[in-house]
DNA sequence: TTTTTTAGTGTTAAATAAACACTTATTTTT
DNA sequence: AAAAATAAGTGTTTATTTAACACTAAAAAA
């Protein structure tokens, strides 16, 4: 068969905006560039999608290689394509977010990419268009957040209420009544109370809780409203 | 300045899903494909991102050759990249997509593309993964229109009420109250009242609205909520 | 003039959201 | 051992929003 005549082709990438929680704050995996262009600078975990995979193949295989995780929660944000964006070549870059839980993060043995979190307002100069994308991917984040039950996949297998609320006022930048708070998520359904305690974040210890997986598949598509307000806080 | 090596370079293109609605139903606009491979079966109007200019650049200029209209709304929705979505050769496509006001809509005087409107529940076979394009936008498109005011892009300058209650029912595939609706539209201050009335549509009558554009500009990002319990709906 | 058709409008009840402060458990300090 | 410090946990009231509901008005057609 032949091909598509005198149509250029282009380097298509994908780069990942990697979010874990540490239970305070809100972070993002970045790691040092290893080669030229802009060798050493801070940038997006990424790659080119090669010819025998899709894009979501290629980010799901690029996350893999820098934190080793699988089965994570990913989801496409948009194609970024200025031309120049990339000066050394015409690159297309299909950008991804992903959600970890920040306890599975391994570090890789070889450390070969040398990655660091960085908080939300703390991120570094970075090359090309990537605060751009970690600016859309945070837009993106909030939008979906504000709707949809989202954030667990930040979280680890148990996680207190406290944790939690922090984790919602840091996405928004806001502070939320922690009754209202509590009430809402416990009416949700999706939360099993443990008999542990966390002790570690006061004197008093919060309790655990778990993720009902099954109600949270079932919900998921729900409107869930966890923010009031949200066009105040969107964007 | 070097390239990347041993990168593989790929066909990137855009598509277009085009909305239009006719004051009764929610159409998209198909054409007949003119080249191989799959000549003479139906298609989006897409098109190769050229090497000066960006995938959104590409999907104006795809939009203007077909319909003649600039200044339209226009929104990334995803990229699509299996491998052997284009049997031909491997190809990345950037679906968009955009909302006319139908009534402007210019047949281009070659009708080069032979391009007909399709009601949603009458969309023929399409090539490669085009109908999953359209399943994309349509989700997006019941997304974004559940918290603002985007349908407004897909009417004329005046328009009735009734007429905005049908496009509403027609993307949620749902019947609305309309006393409620019609309360929920005048309290966004988004609509001012014509003295002029539509009488195609009924015996009485239906008087003319048109946008308050400064209140819209303002209100774009507000969380509008015009559809009750959208979870029931989207998807 | 009667019938038909669709536009236009108000009220009430239920559900949800928002605002608000004290008690409890535990550790640390004195 | 008692007191102080810290963060967790919990209920009520009011305001706002949403949902359900049915009749009148205008014009054309019969």
């Amino acid at each position: 068969m032949t091909r598509y005549s005198g149509q250029t082709r282009l380097l298509v990438a994908v780069d990942c905006i990697i979010f874990g929680f540490d239970g305070q704050d809100l972070k993002i995996l970045l790691i040092q560039r290893g080669f030229e262009p802009e060798k050493n600078k801070w940038s997006l975990m990424g790659g080119f999608v090669q010819p025998d995979e899709s894009p979501d193949e290629a980010a799901t295989r690029v996350l893999k290689e820098l934190t080793g995780l699988e089965g994570v929660y990913m989801e496409q944000i948009q194609a970024f394509g200025h031309p120049g964006r990339d000066p050394q070549e015409r690159t297309i870059s299909i950008a991804y977010f992903a959600l970890i839980d920040i306890h599975k993060y391994e570090k890789q043995i070889s450390d070969q990419y040398h990655a660091e979190w960085f908080t939300l307002n703390n991120i570094p100069p970075l090359i090309f268009d990537h605060t751009d994308m970690i600016k859309m991917a945070r837009k993106k984040l909030r939008y979906k957040a504000a709707i949809h039950p989202i954030l667990f996949e930040l979280l680890p297998g148990k996680f207190t209420v406290p944790q939690l609320q922090n984790l919602y006022q840091g996405i928004y930048d806001t502070v939320l009544d922690k009754r209202n708070f509590s009430r809402k998520l416990m009416s949700t359904g999706l939360l099993v109370k443990q008999q542990e305690k966390d002790k570690a974040g006061s004197k008093k210890g919060a309790f655990y809780f778990k993720l009902d997986k099954k109600q949270y598949k079932k919900k998921f598509q729900a409107f869930l409203n966890f923010i009031p307000n949200p066009d105040n806080l969107l964007n």
